[in-house]
DNA sequence: ACAACTGATCTCGGATCCCATATCGTGAAA
DNA sequence: TTTCACGATATGGGATCCGAGATCAGTTGT
């Protein structure tokens, strides 16, 4: 009961199915879920203490998002990532960051401008602080904090392009991979860190000069870089994972 | 009672809230359902014979879509294209088909480019029945021969480029607008018609030269082409209604 | 006359019930 | 012994029921 409770609480202000999504989507990713196995949807109403129509509803939108294989009558089959879809997911953001990128330093504003400026400076500080003697990153403080930054930074540029179907675009591609784990990727490496601080840095640059095809550049590549270090990272785990099997 | 058949008979073999969800888009992007207006679940559930269930799946589905403004407990508010959508749209896409076509041009296999000469081929075909001294597309035969001949050259470019996300990207943002206007928009000139099928060829030749930036320009200023003759139209479309009203 | 309160009604979200279908096991026949 | 057929069971999809919140009209009080 305890359990429902928390469960409305969590979903205050919006349906539950959508929080169910997010909250099955979130233990897939995690693996929690393991992939491959098959979704019953009593089980999982009963786990959550609903009923079973949010948990269909859940069940269907996360087939719609490519996370899960619906086949009627038989179940939900859980769809795993590979290295490859990481890649391929991040190839297609470089080019509509890019994209994005480009228009931004046609089209940004003032107070756009000023965001920009602000994240750029939080990387520099986190960046710093990292680099401090005692940097060990208790209770994830740094890393919350390049998150936000990076959110801010990238949802600013998307803003500042001023094209919605771009921003809906991204954001789907976003949702079809695990988050945050950008961040795990980096923070093994100290010059990674201050690499991705001045790729930001000098992606704003670009901006402010209005040179749209180099910010487009720098974006795109901003973008494979991360790439290339998610992917890796994501190899290593499942290698990991392979092992403890 | 019929009706319900022929609900039952169209959604063979799949799930009826896709069907539905499917129906009720369509009728949105026909101006059956005005733009505007709101979207009650148990009208539309009598209006199809079926019952709410699937109804609110279906309206949830084109919420998350953005076709639907969904409001808890007040309705589903009908999301109206604008020609400032429709062209931020095919940019868009301009970007993603124009970075297919790179990689196409790199990773092409051989039964993909036959595929995409027969198309390229097909569309010199229906240039010449179009330019026939009778030429009235009695039956709509010429339109449906050119979007089939669109629909193979754009799905062979997007297998070539063997990227299953780009691929995702492209039909979901494809879904995002009405589909099969921009034969509308072409058939008016016998000179677009004409533009239309070199801009195929020019891309498929930058393919076989393995020419991945070109590809990328030529399909670029493709998509771009199409965005100005179908925004164009729209505009005027939106004219033509308002004056009706 | 105008504003505020109250309840009737409307609409959606969640729960429960029912049915069609796919799977799996058991038994009978070749 | 093997294979096919039939039935028991499990599962998901659709229909119906119930409850919460929001709108709107009517009434009452200032």
């Amino acid at each position: 009961m305890s359990r429902t409770q928390d469960v409305l609480a969590a979903t205050s202000e919006g349906a539950l199915s959508e929080y169910l999504a997010e909250e099955i989507h979130r233990r897939i990713l995690t693996g929690d879920i393991r992939v491959g196995s098959w979704l019953r949807q009593d089980t999982l109403a009963a786990e959550f203490n609903v009923s079973r129509t949010p948990v269909r509803e859940a069940v269907r939108a996360l087939g719609g998002r490519g996370v899960l294989e619906i086949i009627p009558r038989r179940g939900a089959l859980v769809i795993g990532s590979t290295p490859r879809d990481i890649r391929e997911n991040y190839e297609v953001r470089a080019e509509l960051e890019g994209f994005a990128a480009e228009l931004a330093a046609e089209r940004i504003q003032t107070a756009q401008l000023t965001a920009l400026r602000a994240a750029v400076d939080d990387f520099d500080g986190i960046v710093a602080a990292a680099a401090a003697p005692d940097a060990a990153d208790r209770d994830g403080e740094l890393e919350s904090r390049w998150t936000d930054a990076n959110e801010r930074f990238h949802a600013t540029l998307l803003e500042a392009a001023d094209n919605a179907h771009l921003a809906a675009s991204v954001r789907e591609s976003r949702r079809r991979l695990p988050h945050n784990t950008t961040f795990a990727a980096l923070s093994g490496s100290q010059r990674q860190l201050t690499i991705n601080a001045a790729d930001h840095r000098a992606i704003l640059e670009a901006i402010e000069a209005s040179d749209g095809e180099k910010a487009r550049r720098l974006a795109r590549q901003h973008l494979l870089r991360a790439a290339d270090l998610v992917t890796r990272r994501f190899e290593r785990e499942l290698e990991v994972q392979r092992r403890a099997r």
